[in-house]
RNA sequence: AGUCCCGUAGCUCAGCUGGUUAGAGCGCUACACUGAUAAUGUAGAGGUCCCCAGUUCAAGUCUGGGCGGGACUACCA
C-alpha cells in the first residue's frame, strides 16, 4: 500500500493511454472483467462484423465508443457481458479491390487467373487491414473479444448460414423466380446497382419518344366515357423507349390524379376521336387559344388542333377498363391490356399515363402483379418462358422460338419485320449510327395506323454499362427470393418490441421499410461469398436445399455411387468433428462446391444453383453462425441454461445499416426463431468534417483516429464525440472541440485531483479515519453529497435508457460547475494549514468520494483517465478490492441523501456571490478589500431561512462581515408585480392582454395592498376581476439610494462604505496576498516556514502592526518586522494600494 | 421521388407536458482573483429561435406547407 498520492507535474492523456493500456495487458483487466462475473446473469452485445479490407476511420472510433459504453456500463453493473468480435469477408468490395490490385477483370476470372487462385486471394485481400483494425481497437480502449473472432469466409460459419437457409428452405420461404435488374446485353450480365452508380455511368442521350393512343374496349365498364357519343376513346400514354410498347400489358393511373377527356383530333391522320390525359397536362398538347374552336374549319395537317374539354374522371375511375393491344405482334398469357391504379405516377412529365411493360421495368413488375397484370412473354425452343427481348438485345427471332408457341401467340406476319432486331443499336456493331432505330420504326408504324399522338426526340438520362459504355437494359433475370413478404406482420409486430434510439428511425425508416417489404432478393451472380445450398436437376422438377456438411457428405456418398462423380472433392472431412482442422481440410466456396453434382431420387444429376447469396445474410446469421449454432454451443441458445446469447439486448451501429444489417438480423431471426434478435438498439449518425462535409479521402478532410489518439488520447476523443452531439445526430466533428474538452474537463478534473492529492499527503490524509457521519459535516460537505447522489442518479438512469450524451454531460457540469467551481473553491482554507481537525477530515473524506464516484461514473465513456484517477485513489486507501475501475460496481445513490432544500439553498449562495461580486466589479473595489455589510430584501420567511443558512459561505466568498435583512415594512425597497400567466390563463383566457395591462399599472402602493389583503381587484374591460397572491409574481427591484443589483426573485445592496478598520485589514490581506505570491515565485514548499520584513510606509504600518498575527498565520510566518530601511536586493517592490508602494523580504527558515 | 434526422449567438449545443427579459461553453473585448496557476471569476458585445400560414389569451415549443443541409432507399413513363 502506497501511503502518498500520486502527484502530477502536469496532464498528459496520451501517456497516460498508454500506461493504462499496459496495466490492462499486464492484469488481463478485460478478461478478468467477464470471469469475475460468472454465473451473473449475461448482457449479450452483438458486433457488427467490420471488414478489413478498408482502413479503419473516425467513424469507426465514434460507433465502437457507443457500444464499448454500455458493454462497460453493463459490467459495472454486474453482468457478464458477451461480446464476440467478428469480420465481414464476403462480397463485391473485396472482389474489386482483387481485381484492382491484380489489375485483372471479372472477364479474366478462369482465363488469365484460374477460380481457385482468384478466391485464394480474396481470402487474403479481405484480412488486408487486420492488424489496424486491432491496433484502433486495443488503443481506443474498446474492449471486445477477440480470442475467437467469427469470419464470415470460415466453413463452419458457412455451415450455420446454410442450415439457417434450410430452415427458412424447409418453411416454404425460398423460390426461384425473377426481378428486373439493370443488364448488359452487349457484356451479357447483370449489373448491381453499386456498378451503376459509378461515376459516368449516367448520361444524357437523346432518344426518339414516343406518346401512344391506346383505344378503349367497350363495354360495361367502360360505358361511362362514351356518354353522349360513339367516338372511339383513346388513352395517352408517353414513353422513352417505344421499343417496349410491344410489351406493353397494362397502363397506370394515379389514383388522386385528376383526368380530362378531350374532343380533339389526331394530328398525323387528323381522325377525330375523344382522348384521356392528366388535366394538368392538358396544355403540354393543345394550345389554350384552340380550346372549342375551330372543329368546323380544321384540316388534317394543320398546326393548331382545336379542342374541347368534354369531361373530368378521378384516376380511380378509370381503372378496370379495358383497351385494345396496340401492337399485336404476341397475345399475352393471362389477365393483360387494363387501366390500373400506381402510386408512383405522376404528373411531372408525359401525360399522366403510364405505359406498363412488367418485363423491363421494376415498378412496371410490381405494380402488375399487385394487379394480378401478366408480363408479355414468349416461349423459346427448349420451353423456357422469356421476355419478347433476348439476352442479346434483340426482339426475338422467331426460329428461336417453340413452334406450338408461335402457332398460337405470334402474328408472324406482323412481327416479321422486327423479329431478330436490336432494340438499340448500338448492340449491332454492324449498324452504323445514322441507322434507323426500332424506336423510330415502330413510331412510323404507330402514326401510320393513327396509334401515335405525339412523336419527338427527347434528351433523358440513361444508364450505361460501365465496361461496354454501351446502354443498360432492365431485364427480368433469374433470382432466388425469400418470400419475407410472408413474414411481413410478425416482423412488424417483433419491431414493435424493440426499444430504438432514436425511436423515430424504429418507427419511421424501419417501421415505413417493413410496411413496404418486398422478398428478399438472395441471389447475387459473384464469385467470393457462400454459395447458394440448392441443387436442382436440370428440367427444375426436384432440388434439395443443403442444411449441413454432414448431409452435404452423405448426398456426396450417394452421387458418387451413381457414378455422377468420381471423387468426394471433401474426402477425409469427419463429421461430427467440429475442430478448425477438421473445417479446414474443406472449402466450401466456389469453384469447388461446383464440383459437386448430387443425384436426385428420381435418379437425375442435380446441379447447384450457380448463384451466391447477398452478403448481408452473412452478417444477419451471425446470431446462430457466430457459434457454429446448431452444430455446437446447442446450450447457449437455451433461455433456460440462463446463458443464452440470443437475443442480444444490445446492438449499435450507423444508421445507414437499417436496410442493411438491421434488417437482416430482424428477418432471420423471425423467420428462424420468431423472435427479435436485439431488444435495444441505437443507430448512430454520421462524423462529418467540421464543415458539415462527409470525410473522404479525396476530399482531404479525412480525420486520422490513430493520429488523433495518439495526440490527444482516446479518451477526450470518446468524451468530445460522446457529449457533443447525441449519438444519431451527425457529429460535426472538429478537433478543436477535442482540445476543449481536454483543457475543460479532463483539466479541471486532473487539477481537483491534483489538489486533493497535495493536501491529502501533506496531512497524510488516507481514509483510515472513521467515516465521519453526514450529519456531522458541514453544510458545503453535505450539499456536494446531496447533488453527487442527485448525478449518480442521473446518469445511472441515461446509461439505462441508452443515453450516454446526457450522462457525460451530467458528470462533467458537476464536475466543472459543482465540485472544482464551488465546493473546491470555498474549500480551500479548510485543507490549508491549521489543525487535523474533524472539519478538514470531513473535507477529505467528502473530496475523495466525490472523485470516485466520479471515476466510476465516466468509466464507460473515458476508460483510462478514470481508470488511471481511481487507481490512484484506491492504491493509498485500499477502500475497495478491485484494481480497476471496469471491475468496480457502478455506484448506487441513496434518495436519502439527496437534499433539494439544501440544493436550493446553494443556488442562492451561489447566485448571491456572483450578484457581489459583480456590485464589486463596477465600484471597483477588489475582493481583498473587507466590506461592512449587505442588505437583502425578503420577501417570505422561507427565503430568509434559506438565505440565513448560507449566509457565512456567501459573506466569506465576497469578504463582507455581515448582512442586513430588510422588512419590506420599512416601505424602502421598490417592488415589481408581473401576471403569473400560469394560473391566470386557462382561467381568463381571452381576456388576459386586459389583466396584464391592468397588473402593467400597479403602483407600489397597490402591491403593499396585495400583499397585505392577500388579495386585489382589478378591472378588465367590463368585468371585475379579483387576483390572489398565486395569481401574480412579486419581486424587489430596488432599493432607492443604494448600490443595487437585481437578478430574478432576488435584490442585494452592498454598503460600499470603509471604515478605517476595515481599510487596514484590507491592507493586511493584500500584504498576505504578496507574501504569498513571493513565497511561491521563491520556490518554497508549502510547509516551508518565513521569516518577513517590510519597509516602513505610513500607510500601511499602523495595519501591520494591528494584523500582524493574522498575516503571520496566513503565510507560515515565525517572525514580522516593520524596518526603517531595506537596501537588500533581495526586497521586492509592491504595490499595495494606489501609490502606497513599499518593500518586503520573505526569508525561508532551516529546520 | 419516398422515408428519416437536423436547422436557436461567429462556432458547438441546451431549452421539460406551450406561460412572457431565450440559455451554456468556446471564441472576442475589458477587468479582477489566485499557494488548484498553461487554472479561475466578473462584465460587455453578439439572436427576424430557417421562412410562411394556422391553432391559442399566449408558439423557439403544437399543426400544416415550404426552404436549406445530411443520410438511406428507389430509380421514373
Amino acid at each position: 500500500m502506497a501511503n502518498r498520492f500520486q502527484e502530477y507535474k502536469q496532464l498528459d492523456l496520451s501517456q497516460i493511454n498508454k500506461d493504462v493500456l499496459k496495466r490492462w495487458e499486464e492484469d488481463d483487466t478485460f478478461h478478468k472483467s467477464i470471469t469475475t462475473r460468472e454465473g451473473r446473469p449475461t448482457f449479450v452485445f452483438y458486433e457488427g462484423p467490420p471488414s478489413a479490407n478498408g482502413m479503419p476511420g473516425i467513424h469507426h472510433v465514434m460507433a465502437r465508443a457507443i457500444k464499448d459504453i454500455f458493454c462497460r456500463y453493463k459490467t459495472m453493473k454486474g453482468f457478464r457481458v458477451h461480446r464476440k468480435a467478428g469480420w465481414d469477408t464476403h462480397g463485391l468490395p473485396v472482389e474489386l479491390s482483387v481485381e484492382k490490385s491484380l489489375e485483372i477483370t471479372k472477364d479474366d476470372i478462369g482465363k488469365k487467373i484460374t477460380v481457385e487462385d482468384y478466391n485464394a486471394a480474396c481470402r487474403k485481400e479481405v484480412m488486408r487491414y487486420t492488424r489496424e483494425w486491432e491496433e484502433l481497437t486495443r488503443i481506443m480502449g474498446y474492449w471486445v473479444n477477440m480470442d475467437d473472432p467469427y469470419i464470415t469466409y470460415d466453413n463452419r460459419y458457412i455451415e450455420t448460414v446454410w442450415w439457417l437457409l434450410k430452415q427458412i428452405y424447409n418453411k416454404g420461404l425460398i423460390y426461384k423466380g425473377y426481378t428486373i435488374q439493370p443488364y448488359s446485353p452487349a457484356a451479357g450480365t447483370g449489373l448491381s446497382s453499386h456498378e451503376l452508380n459509378q461515376p459516368g455511368c449516367y448520361r444524357d442521350v437523346k432518344d426518339t419518344t414516343a406518346v401512344a393512343q391506346f383505344k378503349a374496349i367497350r363495354n360495361e365498364k367502360s360505358e361511362f366515357l362514351y356518354e353522349g357519343t360513339d367516338s372511339d376513346v383513346f388513352f395517352l400514354a408517353w414513353t422513352t423507349t417505344p421499343w417496349t410498347l410491344p410489351s406493353n400489358t397494362a397502363l397506370a393511373v394515379g389514383p388522386n390524379i385528376r383526368y380530362v377527356k378531350v374532343r380533339t383530333f389526331n394530328p398525323y391522320t387528323g381522325m377525330p376521336g375523344r382522348i384521356i390525359l392528366a388535366k394538368d397536362l392538358l396544355h403540354v398538347y393543345f394550345d389554350e387559344e384552340m380550346e372549342g374552336k375551330g372543329f368546323d374549319e380544321y384540316q388534317p395537317g394543320d398546326k393548331k388542333i382545336p379542342y374541347e374539354i368534354l369531361s373530368e374522371y378521378a384516376g380511380t375511375e378509370l381503372a378496370g377498363v379495358q383497351y385494345e393491344q396496340l401492337i399485336e405482334w404476341v397475345k399475352p398469357k393471362g389477365k393483360a391490356f387494363e387501366v390500373i391504379t400506381g402510386d408512383f405516377v405522376t404528373i411531372e412529365d408525359g401525360t399522366g399515363i403510364v405505359h406498363i411493360s412488367p418485363t423491363f421495368g421494376a415498378d412496371d413488375d410490381r405494380v402488375a402483379k399487385q394487379h394480378g397484370i401478366s408480363p408479355l412473354v414468349v416461349e423459346d425452343k427448349d420451353g423456357k418462358m422469356q421476355a419478347l427481348v433476348d439476352k442479346k438485345g434483340r426482339f426475338f427471332p422467331t426460329q428461336n422460338l417453340s413452334e406450338a408457341f408461335v402457332k398460337e401467340y405470334v402474328n408472324t406476319e406482323k412481327y416479321h419485320d422486327f423479329a431478330g432486331r436490336p432494340v438499340k443499336n448500338a448492340y449491332d456493331d454492324k449498324l452504323d449510327e445514322d441507322a434507323p432505330t426500332v424506336d423510330i420504326d415502330i413510331s412510323v408504324m404507330l402514326k401510320r395506323e393513327n396509334k401515335a399522338f405525339r412523336i419527338e426526340k427527347h434528351v433523358h438520362n440513361y444508364p450505361h454499362c460501365w465496361r461496354t459504355d454501351k446502354p443498360v437494359l432492365y431485364y427480368p433475370l433469374d433470382s432466388w427470393f425469400i418470400k419475407t413478404t410472408a413474414v411481413k406482420e410478425r416482423m412488424v409486430e417483433l419491431n414493435n418490441t424493440i426499444n430504438w434510439k432514436p425511436q423515430s428511425t424504429g418507427t419511421g425508416r424501419f417501421g415505413n421499410w417493413l410496411e413496404n417489404l418486398v422478398d428478399w432478393n438472395l441471389s447475387r451472380s459473384r464469385f467470393w461469398g457462400t454459395p447458394l445450398p440448392i441443387w436442382r436437376t436440370e428440367d427444375g422438377s426436384e432440388e434439395i436445399c443443403i442444411g449441413s456438411t454432414e448431409e452435404l457428405t452423405k448426398e456426396i456418398e450417394k452421387a458418387i455411387e451413381a457414378g455422377f462423380m468420381e471423387v468426394n472433392p471433401y474426402e477425409g472431412f469427419k463429421p461430427g468433428d467440429n475442430s478448425k482442422d477438421n473445417y479446414d481440410i474443406i472449402d466450401l466456396h466456389k469453384p469447388y462446391i461446383d464440383k459437386v453434382v448430387l443425384v436426385s431420387p428420381s435418379g437425375q444429376k442435380m446441379f447447384r444453383e450457380p448463384d451466391l447469396i447477398d452478403v448481408w445474410f452473412d452478417s444477419g446469421s451471425m446470431p446462430f453462425s457466430q457459434n457454429h449454432y446448431p452444430f455446437q454451443n446447442k446450450d447457449k441458445y437455451d433461455p433456460a441454461s440462463g446463458k443464452g446469447v440470443f437475443p442480444a439486448d444490445f446492438i449499435a451501429e450507423g444508421v445507414d445499416q437499417t436496410r442493411g444489417w438491421f434488417f437482416t438480423l430482424h428477418a432471420i431471426a423471425t423467420m428462424v426463431s420468431d423472435s427479435v434478435a436485439f431488444k435495444n438498439i441505437i443507430s448512430n449518425g454520421l462524423v462529418l468534417d467540421k464543415k458539415g462535409n462527409k470525410m473522404s479521402k479525396r476530399l482531404g478532410n479525412a480525420v486520422d483516429p490513430f493520429n488523433a489518439i495518439e495526440t490527444h488520447g482516446s479518451d477526450p476523443l470518446r468524451w468530445y464525440m460522446i457529449t457533443n452531439a447525441q449519438p444519431w445526430d451527425n457529429l460535426k466533428f472538429d478537433i478543436a472541440g477535442v482540445e476543449e474538452v481536454k483543457r475543460k474537463f479532463f483539466g479541471t478534473l486532473y487539477n481537483t485531483y491534483n489538489f486533493f492529492a497535495l493536501y491529502a499527503n501533506v496531512d497524510g490524509f488516507n481514509y483510515s479515519d472513521e467515516e465521519i457521519p453526514l450529519n456531522e459535516r458541514p453544510e458545503l460537505d453535505r450539499w456536494i453529497i446531496s447533488l453527487l447522489n442527485s448525478l449518480v442518479k442521473e446518469v445511472g438512469e441515461s446509461y439505462e435508457n441508452y443515453e450516454p450524451t446526457r450522462a457525460g454531460r451530467a458528470i462533467s457540469d458537476f464536475v466543472t460547475e459543482n465540485l472544482s467551481n464551488w465546493f473546491v473553491r470555498l474549500s480551500r482554507k479548510r485543507y490549508w494549514g491549521g489543525e487535523y481537525s474533524k472539519d478538514k477530515i470531513s473535507a477529505y473524506q467528502t473530496l475523495y468520494s466525490c472523485l470516485e464516484a466520479v471515476a466510476k461514473l465516466m468509466a464507460p465513456i473515458a476508460p483510462f483517465y478514470a481508470d488511471m484517477l481511481y487507481f490512484d485513489l484506491n492504491k493509498v486507501t485500499q477502500k475497495e478490492a478491485d484494481q480497476s475501475v471496469h471491475l468496480a460496481d457502478f455506484p448506487s445513490f441513496d434518495e436519502k441523501l439527496i437534499d433539494k432544500d439544501l440544493e436550493e439553498k446553494m443556488a442562492i449562495a451561489q447566485k448571491a456571490s456572483s450578484m457581489i461580486l459583480a456590485l464589486r466589479r463596477k465600484e471597483k473595489l477588489k475582493v481583498r478589500q473587507p466590506l461592512a455589510k449587505i442588505m437583502v430584501p425578503v420577501l417570505n420567511p422561507r427565503f430568509k431561512e434559506q438565505f440565513e443558512a448560507v449566509k457565512d459561505i456567501i459573506l466569506t466568498e465576497v469578504n463582507v462581515k455581515e448582512v442586513e435583512f430588510l422588512a419590506d415594512t420599512t416601505g424602502v425597497i421598490k417592488k415589481k408585480i408581473k401576471p403569473n400567466f400560469k394560473t391566470l390563463g386557462p382561467k381568463y383566457g381571452k381576456q388576459m392582454k386586459q389583466i396584464a395591462g391592468a397588473i402593467a399599472k400597479f403602483s407600489q402602493e397597490d402591491i403593499s395592498n396585495l400583499e397585505q389583503t392577500e388579495q386585489a381587484e382589478i378591472r378588465a374591460g367590463d368585468n371585475k376581476i379579483v387576483l390572489s397572491k398565486e395569481d401574480v409574481e412579486i419581486q424587489t427591484e430596488d432599493i432607492p439610494g443604494w448600490t443595487v443589483a437585481t437578478v430574478g426573485q432576488m435584490t442585494i445592496a452592498l454598503d460600499i462604505h470603509i471604515t478605517e478598520e476595515l481599510k487596514q485589514e484590507g491592507i493586511a490581506r493584500e500584504f498576505i496576498n504578496k507574501i504569498q505570491n513571493l513565497r511561491k515565485d521563491s520556490g518554497f514548499e508549502v510547509t516551508d516556514r518565513i521569516n518577513i520584513t517590510i519597509l516602513k510606509h505610513s500607510e500601511i504600518d499602523d495595519a501591520v502592526l494591528k494584523h500582524k498575527d493574522y498575516i503571520c498565520a496566513q503565510t507560515l510566518a515565525n517572525d514580522l518586522q516593520l524596518v526603517d530601511k531595506l537596501d537588500d536586493d533581495s526586497a521586492s517592490e509592491v504595490e499595495i494600494d494606489k501609490g502606497v508602494d513599499t518593500k518586503i523580504i520573505v526569508e525561508k527558515l532551516n529546520n
